[in-house]
DNA sequence: GCCAACGTTGGC
DNA sequence: GCCAACGTTGGC
């Protein structure tokens, strides 16, 4: 799950040990973050800086939750679209696991594997929330070393 | 600042 | 349902 450091990075969600998801306007983002349960675990990657790359782990803590912003007409996630007796957005709460020792960057990550091994890597991939395939997902983890 | 890679929109 | 035009994203 990709954010911009400067907008919401690691040390956001570690001040406030959770936080909801949310604001996520894609649909197959969307419908990923569907597919997560309770327990799962989560990359925090930073995009849009210098260098991009996976810096932290969180784990969802709650699914299913209405994204509150979609109401909101103050909010830059304000979707007048949505009622509120059909939701068409919701979102999940993700906890704070910690931090990488350092940052494992795209660049990297481009180097270890085949751009349809690992969907961050794809070009012009918008998505902020992708799936990462189990295997390489232990493989990053065990690269990463323990979260801190 | 550029631009590739999309997603979205709206006329037909 | 198609697709051209347009907008957005994010790495470079």
């Amino acid at each position: 799950m990709k954010s911009e450091p400067d907008v919401y990075g690691i040390h956001h969600l570690e001040e406030e040990k959770t936080t909801l998801w949310d604001g996520i306007r894609n649909y197959q983002a969307r419908n990923f973050m569907r597919t997560m349960a309770v327990g799962d675990q989560a990359f925090f990657y930073h995009s849009n800086c210098k260098p991009p790359g996976i810096i932290g782990l969180m784990e969802v803590v709650e699914t299913g939750l209405v994204d509150p912003t979609q109401f909101d007409p103050s909010s830059k996630y304000h979707d007048p679209a949505s009622k509120r007796e059909a939701p068409r957005w919701d979102c999940v709460r993700l906890a704070y696991r910690g931090q990488f020792r350092e940052l494992l960057s795209l660049e990297d990550l481009r180097q270890s594997y085949e751009p349809d091994e690992l969907a961050v890597v794809r070009r012009g991939n918008r998505l902020s929330i992708l799936p990462v395939d189990e295997r390489i997902a232990r493989d990053l983890l065990e690269r990463l070393g323990s979260p801190q």
